[in-house]
DNA sequence: GTACTCACG
DNA sequence: GACGTACGTGAGTACG
C-alpha cells in the first residue's frame, strides 16, 4: 500500500547523531587494531535506544536515517562563505563516519545521502512528500534549522531532551510560527553555518519585526518606516544579503531523490548482518543486548589478539592490523566461464554480497587501442572465473596465432549485454587494481563502470614512499603470494605475443589469480585505511580522481602533426649545420650525441678544466658544467646548442607525433594516481607535464597543441602555490602577509633580507632571493644554493643563515618535520595524506636525501592535494558549459572550450581553483589563479 | 637494463 | 673533518 493516512514517518537526522554521540562519549577505540569507534558507539546505542522506545502502536511505519554528504553543496555556489567558519572534523572522528553509514545498513534501516544536498534538504522534501500524502513525521532531531517544516502532522523529536516539539514548541523557540521561521533566520543570522543575516539583529528583534510587518519582503520594502534609525538603515543597507541568507536557511523541498517513501517501509534487523557488524566494531555489551533481543544466542566478541601479519609503521609504537584470511592459493578453484548461464550465477553472487572484483584481460597496455580479451571475475577470496571472449585460434601462421575465434567462448557482445547492468550497478562495488585502465577500456564498449574501489590506490594511500604498488609487488608485500607473471605468457621484448594469443586454460589460471588477489587486497586494505588515518585521503583524493581522469584522457588533446613535421624540418637542419661546426672546433668528428665522447674530447682531447668522472669512469657532460666552460670556450656552447635541439625534436617534435591517435587526431596521454610519493600526478606516453615553455625556441612546441574549430585553449595556474602553502604551513608572518597584500613575493624576501627598500630592489637581488625561496622548499644546503646560484659555498651560507635568522618560523618548521618523521616514519600533508619515510633514520649521504625529501613532501603534496580537490570538482562546476578539462600539469588546468563560453569558463574554474582548499583546510594565505586563452597552447599561457 | 642528460613543476 | 646533496617526475640516446 502507498505512503498515507495511516502511516508515520521517522526521519533521523544521522549526521547530528554522530557529532553529539562524538562529544558526548569518552574516546573509545576498537581493542584489536586501535580504530576509534567512539561516536559509532555512541551512534549504535542511540539508534537502537530510538528502535526500543519505538514499538507499540505509534511505532513508525517508515524510517530513514538521513546523512549530509561532502561539505559542497548548493548554498555554496549562492555564498562562497557558508558553514565556511566550520572547523575541520576531529582526525579522529574521520574513519567513523563511514562506519556509521554501515552500522545504519547493518540495523536495516533506509541510509540517505546525496551529493550536493545537505541532509536537511532531503528531510525536508521526504517530510513534505509525507505530510502531502496524508501521514505522520517525526523528525528526529533539535536542529532550529528543521523547525521550519513543523506542523500539519510534522513534529520534530528531541532525543536527549526526550522532547516533542510541536508549533507551539516553534513558537517559544523563534517568536514566530514554522511559517516564518525563514525570515526570522534570514534577519538573525547564524554564526554557526556562516549565514550573514543583518548585523545587529538577533531572534528577538528579527521576531518583533516579522510580527509586525507580517512577512520579510514587506517588511524590507517597508523598510522606510522603521522607527529606529539605527534598525532602518542596516535593512536598507543589507536588503540583499538579508534575501541571501533567507535563501541559504530555506530547506529545498523539492529535491529529486530517485525514490519515494514505499521504500522506506521499516524492516526488523537481520540478527546476523546486525551482530555481524557489531561483533566487527567489537561492541560487547550491545552485542549482548541486541542478541537477547532477536532472541538468539550471544556470540562471544573475539578478544582480538592484534595480528602478527600486516605491520604498518604506524603513529603508534606497535600498531599491527587484522589481514584477509590466510587462505592458501590454488588454482583449482579457477573456473573457465562459457555459458550465459554460469556467468548470470557469478552476476547473482555479485548482487548477494554487494561487490565483485573485475580485472580485464586486453591486447595493450594503451587503453585507447586496447580490445577486450577476457574478463576475471572474483567475489569470494580463493574463488575466481575468467571468461575468455576473444581468443584465438593456436597455431596460426607464424608468430601472431591465427586470425579465427578459438571455440568454447562467449560472444563478447552478450556477455557485456549481461555484464553491463552489473558493472554500472551503483549498488555493486567494482574492486579494481588500477581501476582506471578497466574503466577506460570498458567506456569503449559502451560500459561505464561505477562505483569502484582500487586496491592500487589503497596501497599508494597506505604505503606512498615505500615502494610502487603494481599488482605483483603488492601481492607479493602483503599476501605474501608472488603471481604468475605476465612474460611467461606473452613473453617479453621483440617476441611478445598479445593476450589473446595466449591458450584459454593458461589464461584462466592467471586472469582468475588477478581478480583473487585484487578480492584479497582490498579485504586487507580496507580496515587498513582506518588504522592508517588516510580513509579521507582515499575516499576524496584518489578513488574520486579516477572518473575525472577517465575522461581526461579520453577527451585527449588536438595536436597539429603539420606544425610538429615542419618543426622537424627545421630543427634537422639546424642540427647538421650545428654538427658541422662542433667537428670543425673539435678539429674531429665525433658522436655529438654520446655523453662519454663529448668528455673525452673536451676534458682529453682539448685538455679544458673542470672534467669530473661518474661512477662509470667516464666524464660526466651536464648542462651546467658546460655552460660555465661556454665563456672561455666555443665548442661546449655548440655542443649545449646542439643537445638543445637534438632534445627538441626527438623527445617533442618527432615522438609526438606518433602518439597522435589516428582515430581522434588527438594525443591522450596516461596519468598515473600512484606514481609520485608526493600526490603528484605523473603523465606517460607521452608525457604532457613536461613540454617546452622555459626557451623560447621550445615554447613554439606548445604552437602544435591546438582548440578545435570554433574553440579556445585556457589554461589557468596557481600562482605561487607551493611557497604560499609554505607561508601558510610553517606560519610565517611576514611571507603570509607578503601574499595577502599581493605583492611580488620574491622582491619581498629579497627586501626582508638584505634590508633593501622594495622600490631599490635590483634584478639580481630578486633573484638571489628567489633561488633561496626555493631552495627552501627543497630542504635547502649551502652547498645546493651555491652551485645554483654560482656562488661560494660560505657565501651561500651566508645567505642561509641570514634568512633563517629573518623568518626563524622555517627552521622550526623543518626541524619539527624531520622529528616528525623519525617518530612516525612518515610525514603528512595539511589534508593528512601520508608519505612514508622509511630512510629518515638512516646514516651516511642518504639520511641528507631523506631529510630533505622530508621537507619537500608536505608542500608539494599539499599542492597536489588542492589542485587533485579542485580536479575532483571540476566536472560538476562545469557541467553545462561546452568546455572539457583536459590536461593537469602540477599547478596548471588546461581547458578547452567553445569560444563564446571563455569567460564563464574562466570565471568558474577560477573560483572553483582557488577555493578548494575549503572546507577541509583554512588557508592563512589567499590562492590566487591566473588565467590565459588562446587558439593554441602557448597562446593560453 | 643502466647511466646520462634534459624537459617540466 | 670529509663526504656529497638542492624536491618531484618521464623519455630518448648511448652503450655494455
Amino acid at each position: 500500500m502507498a505512503f498515507g493516512k495511516g502511516h508515520h514517518l521517522s526521519l533521523v537526522d544521522g549526521s547530528a547523531f554522530i557529532f553529539r554521540a562524538y562529544h558526548a562519549l569518552p574516546p573509545l577505540t576498537r581493542k584489536s587494531d586501535g580504530l576509534p569507534v567512539g561516536a559509532v558507539s555512541g551512534f549504535v546505542n542511540m539508534i537502537w535506544k530510538m528502535i526500543e522506545d519505538n514499538r507499540g502502536p505509534d511505532a513508525p511505519t517508515h524510517a530513514a536515517v538521513v546523512f549530509d554528504k561532502g561539505s559542497h553543496t548548493f548554498r555554496n555556489e549562492m555564498y562562497d562563505l557558508y558553514k565556511a567558519n566550520r572547523e575541520a572534523m576531529p582526525e579522529d572522528l574521520r574513519p567513523q563516519i563511514p562506519l556509521t553509514r554501515e552500522a545504519t545498513r547493518a540495523f536495516n534501516l533506509a541510509c540517505l545521502e546525496q551529493e550536493g544536498f545537505e541532509a536537511d534538504d532531503i528531510i525536508a522534501t521526504l517530510a513534505c512528500k509525507a505530510r502531502d500524502a496524508g501521514g505522520r513525521v517525526t523528525i528526529v532531531s533539535s536542529d532550529k534549522d528543521l523547525m521550519q517544516l513543523v506542523g500539519d502532522g510534522v513534529e520534530m523529536y528531541d532525543a536527549m531532551k526526550n522532547a516533542r516539539i510541536d508549533r507551539e514548541g516553534v513558537l517559544e523557540k523563534f517568536g514566530v510560527y514554522p511559517e516564518r521561521v525563514v525570515d526570522v533566520q534570514a534577519l538573525a543570522g547564524d554564526s554557526v553555518d556562516n549565514v550573514p543575516g543583518a548585523p545587529g539583529i538577533g531572534i528577538k528583534t528579527a521576531a518583533l519585526l516579522i510580527n509586525e510587518y507580517g512577512d520579510l519582503e514587506t517588511l524590507l520594502e517597508r523598510a522606510e518606516e522603521i522607527k529606529q534609525p539605527k534598525r532602518r538603515q542596516v535593512l536598507i543597507d543589507h536588503a540583499d544579503q538579508i534575501r541571501l541568507s533567507k535563501k541559504l536557511v530555506s530547506l529545498d523541498c523539492e529535491m529529486d531523490l530517485g525514490y519515494d517513501l514505499d521504500t522506506l517501509e521499516v524492516k526488523e534487523p537481520v540478527a546476523d548482518d546486525l551482530l555481524a557488524f557489531l561483533g566487527q566494531m567489537e561492541f560487547r555489551t550491545i552485542t549482548r543486548r541486541v542478541a537477547e533481543k532477536l532472541g538468539v544466542e550471544v556470540p562471544a566478541v573475539a578478544e582480538t589478539q592484534p595480528a602478527a601479519s600486516g605491520g604498518l609503521p604506524d603513529d603508534s609504537a606497535d600498531a599491527s592490523l587484522p589481514g584477509a584470511p590466510d587462505l592458501p592459493f590454488d588454482a583449482k578453484n579457477y573456473t573457465c566461464v562459457t555459458t550465459a548461464a554460469e556467468l548470470q550465477a557469478w552476476i547473482d553472487k555479485a548482487h548477494a554480497t554487494g561487490w565483485i572484483s573485475v580485472d580485464t584481460e586486453t591486447t595493450s597496455l594503451d587503453e585507447m587501442k586496447a580490445e577486450l580479451v577476457g574478463i576475471s571475475l572474483a567475489v569470494e577470496a580463493g574463488h575466481a572465473a575468467y571468461v575468455p571472449l576473444a581468443h584465438r585460434e593456436e597455431g596460426g601462421v607464424g608468430l601472431f596465432g591465427s586470425d579465427e575465434l578459438a571455440p568454447n567462448q562467449m560472444p563478447l557482445p552478450e556477455c557485456l549485454a549481461r555484464l553491463k547492468p552489473l558493472l554500472e550497478d551503483p549498488a555493486v562495488l567494482k574492486i579494481n587494481h588500477n581501476a582506471k585502465y578497466d574503466v577506460k577500456v570498458l567506456a569503449r564498449y559502451g560500459i561505464r563502470m561505477a562505483p569502484i574501489d582500487d586496491t592500487m590506490l589503497m596501497s599508494y594511500a597506505l604505503h606512498a614512499g615505500l615502494h610502487n604498488h603494481g599488482m605483483d609487488e603488492v601481492s607479493e608485500r602483503y599476501l605474501g603470494h608472488n603471481p604468475i607473471a605476465i612474460k611467461t605468457l606473452i613473453g617479453s621484448g621483440k617476441a611478445q605475443r598479445t593476450f589473446d594469443a595466449v591458450k584459454i586454460d593458461d589464461a584462466v589460471t592467471y586472469a582468475s589469480e588477478d581478480a583473487d588477489v585484487t578480492l584479497r587486497l582490498w579485504q586487507t586494505f580496507r580496515p587498513q585505511l582506518h588504522v592508517a588515518r588516510v580513509a579521507t585521503v582515499y575516499e576524496t583524493l584518489e578513488r574520486p580522481l579516477v572518473a575525472v581522469l577517465t575522461d581526461m584522457e579520453m577527451a585527449g588533446v588536438k595536436v597539429d602533426k603539420s606544425v610538429l613535421s615542419r618543426m622537424s624540418n627545421a630543427f634537422a637542419q639546424k642540427m647538421a649545420q650545428l654538427e658541422d661546426e662542433i667537428y670543425e672546433a673539435a678539429g674531429q668528428k665525433f658522436n655529438v650525441g654520446s655523453p662519454s665522447q663529448v668528455g673525452d674530447i673536451l676534458f682529453e682531447v682539448k685538455g679544458l678544466p673542470g672534467g669530473k668522472k661518474g661512477k662509470t669512469g667516464k666524464y660526466s657532460t651536464p648542462a651546467d658544467v658546460l655552460e660555465d666552460l661556454a665563456t672561455e670556450h666555443a665548442l661546449p656552447g655548440l655542443i649545449l646548442d646542439y643537445r638543445q635541439v637534438q632534445k627538441l625534436k626527438s623527445t617533442y617534435t618527432d615522438a609526438l607525433q606518433d602518439h597522435v591517435n589516428a582515430e581522434t587526431g588527438r594525443v591522450h596521454t596516461s596519468y598515473s594516481i600512484a606514481g609520485a610519493n608526493t600526490g603528484r600526478l605523473a603523465s606517460t606516453d607521452p608525457n604532457l607535464q613536461n613540454i617546452p615553455i622555459r626557451t623560447e625556441e621550445g615554447r613554439r612546441i606548445r604552437e602544435a597543441f591546438v582548440a578545435t574549430p570554433g574553440h579556445t585553449l585556457v589554461s589557468l595556474d596557481y600562482s605561487q602555490i607551493e611557497l604560499r602553502i609554505l607561508a601558510h604551513t610553517a606560519d610565517i608572518p611576514a611571507l603570509k602577509e607578503a601574499f595577502r597584500e599581493g605583492q611580488d613575493i620574491h622582491a619581498a624576501t629579497a627586501s626582508e633580507m638584505f634590508s633593501v627598500p622594495l622600490d631599490e630592489m635590483t634584478p639580481d637581488i630578486r633573484r638571489q632571493a628567489k633561488a633561496i625561496n626555493f631552495g627552501v622548499i627543497y630542504g635547502i644546503s649551502g652547498w645546493g644554493l651555491a652551485r645554483n646560484l654560482r656562488i661560494p659555498r660560505d657565501e651561500a651560507q651566508a645567505f642561509i643563515d641570514r634568512y633563517f635568522e629573518r623568518f626563524p618560523g622555517i627552521r622550526t618548521y623543518m626541524d619539527d618535520t624531520i622529528a616528525f618523521a623519525r617518530e612516525h616514519m612518515h610525514v603528512r600533508t595539511l589534508f593528512g595524506r601520508r608519505i612514508n619515510t622509511p630512510e629518515i633514520n638512516a646514516k651516511g649521504p642518504t639520511a641528507g636525501f631523506a631529510r630533505r625529501a622530508a621537507i619537500n613532501a608536505p608542500i608539494q603534496g599539499t599542492a597536489a592535494d588542492i589542485i587533485r580537490r579542485a580536479m575532483i570538482r571540476m566536472p560538476d562546476a562545469i557541467d553545462g558549459l561546452p568546455a572539457k578539462m583536459l590536461l593537469q600539469v602540477h599547478d596548471e588546468l588546461l581547458f578547452e572550450v567553445e569560444e563564446g563560453a571563455a569567460d564563464d569558463l574562466i570565471a568558474i574554474a577560477k573560483r572553483v581553483m582557488e577555493g578548494a582548499a575549503h572546507p577541509a583546510v583554512r588557508l592563512d594565505v589567499p590562492l590566487i589563479v591566473d588565467a590565459g586563452r588562446g587558439a593554441n597552447w602557448a597562446l593560453a599561457h
